[in-house]
DNA sequence: GAAAAAATTGCAATCGTTTGCATTTTTTTA
DNA sequence: TAAAAAAATGCAAACGATTGCAATTTTTTC
């Protein structure tokens, strides 16, 4: 067609005999300029694939319409590259994003330099931050909060932060997924998962509420202490029952994942489910309801999650207040639980 | 600690009492400058925390090193969001990027605008882009192809395309799972992926080419369209079942998701895995040897395929001849086949 | 129909880096 | 020690869009 030259918004304005100016402000339908003008520009625009370089118009207006989500992975676990529940949040995400008009720059913790603020905020590549996961220390989240960029986090929302934390009532997850093992007659029930991890403890505390309020001791040889990967789960359970036999009857897993992992080991010493021992899961992930027995589990919902990360993200480029949100937990009783 | 007057590269060079091209040259460790001066700077920018100006520095170099990374998604079918297989893919194409140097910009076909070319490349989005998915049509990708830009696409490395492709051996996955399948013994094999989209077109190849070798017609009836997700699998092996009995005693299926769902609806009727129907999926997620019976199925090399991808584009970028890649593909042999 | 008001459009500076070329400083050579 | 060569630094012009303000055109008012 025409000559592959570069197409600027000057050439573009020289095509409709307009100064750059009335260009510029007529692609954004801009009132300022007359209708017919803006139309004629807008269809001249189309006519020859314009579009405004992005570089230019970032460096002018000091604004990048990009969020840089980081996946905050747990050293040494593969976790997050493979855990279904956060990418589904970073899917759900880009779908919150783009309706916002932003997108969507993906990154994690060992690959991100350790200075969030500085490489992705202050050096003009993105607007805000959006980290997934709190990791088992917050350092580097709280220093880029500490520099002021906007930053949110999808973590326990009962830390005390100076930043918005977005996240499930997980002190709730965990005690009715107790609760209900409880409930339907278990007596010794483990809680598998790694309690140094901040969600994972609230989610152990809600474990002990759900004990206390049955009259019962949890037995604390009963909380095993793993990495939240269904590998770890499945090799700890293994374990567990070679050296001590079936000495429970019921588990609240911290993941799906794990619960996955559980299950396949039970499975393997035709452990009863839910007969023998009951298993509620977390996260309520697509696979879920897939399993054999389908899987019993607390739901949180990642659409809203996304959503209201967003928000808050957007609260604060806005210098609007912001707050800590907690995401719609629910328990969703399926065939691994009596 | 210092006003939080924004630091340029101005400043900082103004800070070291040199100029803004000594400075600029030496942060980037140009030997056209004294090797002291150069670490001198580089210190004080450290000190500073400086870093460059992203946008200012893409719009005069004309390089953003960015990649756009577009999920391509199947009009009303949920799977790219959820498929683990697609999501572990970006995972990699994340560290393979990163490790070159790019970052990686994440979109998908829904919410990108139609063209990809004017968008992200012109646009100075990005330098290049990598495609997941070839989709059922390949307009998009071709549009974007014809007009120059840098990109690659996973896909069905047989399709004759004006860009490089990079994908699984299709056609030898398919052969090798049915052949393994007829080879302990099957008689009346199931397809069960949607046939209208090239790489599973060419799984049905190597179903077909094995049946041949095995002096085994096919019944066609036998051969399954459905959409490739788990929820479409289940129903509708839930209504095969229903319909026409257990007519067959193998499936082949063209995802480890799309197993998942046959799998479940045929532990809901007691079918015997793999006594009286043996399955092999595809992909080999994480998730396929925590299954019961583990999966049987056929691995793609993830890692491997990012790395093919981005060479591909770099190649591009760099005006070297590309050409398709095939990644790996091998049975991998669990206990849902005997 | 001229002055005032309103509606359009254009000028020109600016965002912060990079880089070809010119200039200055240092080192080498004879 | 002066001239030539080499090394180190700086000048200034891009890159392409945006926007406050000034200038122009059009419409309204009397």
């Amino acid at each position: 067609m025409t000559a592959d030259t570069k197409l600027t918004l000057a050439k573009l304005a020289e095509l409709a005999g307009v100064s750059t100016s009335t260009a510029s402000r007529a692609l954004k339908d801009n009132p300022l300029i007359r209708k017919e003008t803006r139309t004629k520009i807008q269809a001249l625009a189309k006519e020859y694939n314009f579009s405004i370089n992005a570089a230019a118009s970032r460096l002018r207006t000091q604004k990048t319409n990009v969020i840089a989500v980081i996946l905050n992975l747990i050293d040494n676990t593969e976790q997050s590259t493979t855990d279904p529940f956060l990418l589904k949040l970073v899917g759900e995400l880009n779908q919150a994003l783009n309706a916002k008009g932003y997108e969507l720059l993906l990154s994690n913790s060992f690959m991100a330099s350790d200075d969030w603020a500085n490489y992705f905020i202050h050096s003009q590549r993105a607007d805000g931050i959006l980290v997934i996961g709190q990791g088992k220390t917050t350092e580097k989240i709280d220093r880029a909060a500490k520099s002021g960029v906007p930053i949110v986090v999808w973590g326990d929302t009962k830390t005390d932060a100076g930043y918005p934390i977005v996240g499930g009532n997980n002190f709730l997850g965990g005690y009715e997924a107790t609760k209900y093992l409880l409930s339907q007659g278990a007596k010794r029930v483990l809680f598998l998962g790694d309690s140094e991890h901040a969600e994972m403890r609230e989610r152990l505390r809600g474990f002990m509420q759900a004990h206390e309020e049955a009259n019962i001791v949890p037995d604390f040889s009963h909380v095993g202490a793993i990495d939240i990967t269904s590998k770890t789960a499945y090799q700890y359970m293994n374990d567990r029952i070679k050296a001590n036999g079936l000495d429970f009857d019921g588990i609240v897993c911290v993941s799906d994942m794990v619960a996955l992992g559980a299950l396949k080991a039970l499975k393997e010493r035709y452990v009863g489910i839910p007969s023998d021992v009951g298993i509620v899961g977390y996260d309520d992930i697509s696979l879920a309801e897939l399993m054999h027995p389908a899987l019993t589990t607390i739901r949180q919902n990642t659409q809203q999650a996304a959503t209201l990360m967003v928000e808050q993200l957007l609260n604060q480029l806005e210098n609007k207040p912001t707050e800590n949100q907690v995401v719609e937990t629910s328990l969703i009783v399926r065939r691994s639980t009596k």
